[in-house]
DNA sequence: TATTTATATTTGTATATTACGATATTTACT
DNA sequence: AGTAAATATCGTAATATACAAATATAAATA
């Protein structure tokens, strides 16, 4: 059994229109939203909803190793979300941009209520 | 350097509340977008978006041989993302709710616009 | 300049994911 | 019962990821 062929045909278009020029962009969202997918990242991410926070403090907030931490922040940031800034020798971390927020607040309230 | 130490207690017992008795949430939260953070699977919901199909279509939409899609279907079932009925011997899967699909609509809004 | 503090990077090891072919299961049909 | 079609599961090799200790870098200060 199928859906008529001609209706197949119309979604695998709109799929290939969707998947052939922006199929990058399919790639993009993965690697994104896998960086996000993890417990200790959404603790990093919970922690810094209220805005930049140093690495010390995230240390103390979640309780993640330094080093561990450190790597996890670099993910996030290599992924676009979060940026960071350096002050002295502290480093302040925060979400890089408002979509990356409001994806976080969906996410937070889809699971969290 | 650190926020004043008041500041910083005050942080620690929100985190603590949201990680302390919802724990769970975030681990939950994290199997769920896994599961959705991969090039295969978020092309298999795009082709889910517009309503429930069966395997064999999907395999045709988006190119994924029969037992990996398989795989990926079972995975995304395991997680709560879709549910399944059996039609003969066709199975037909979509999403699984409101709140997941909105959760996708705001991800193809974020990446793909 | 030497030391300390904050953060980043490297390294080793353990574990998890992935794709795919082969095989199994389920249901319909003859 | 036997066969075919649709889907599911298993076995496995390749790859990716996690964690933490050790080490490196960068900046402040003694």
């Amino acid at each position: 059994m199928k859906t008529s062929a001609s209706k197949n045909e119309i979604i695998k278009r709109e799929l290939e229109q969707l998947f052939g020029e922006q199929d990058t962009n399919i790639e993009i969202a993965a690697q994104c939203l896998k960086v996000m997918s993890h417990p200790a990242r959404l603790r990093i991410l919970c922690a810094l909803r209220g805005g930049e926070q140093t690495v010390q403090n995230l240390e103390y907030y979640t309780g993640i190793k330094q080093s561990t931490l450190s790597q996890h922040l670099a993910l996030l940031k290599s992924r676009g979300v979060l940026v960071s800034r350096r002050e002295t020798t502290y480093s302040f971390y925060r979400f890089s941009n408002d979509q990356i927020t409001q994806l976080f607040d969906l996410i937070k309230e889809v699971f969290c209520t």
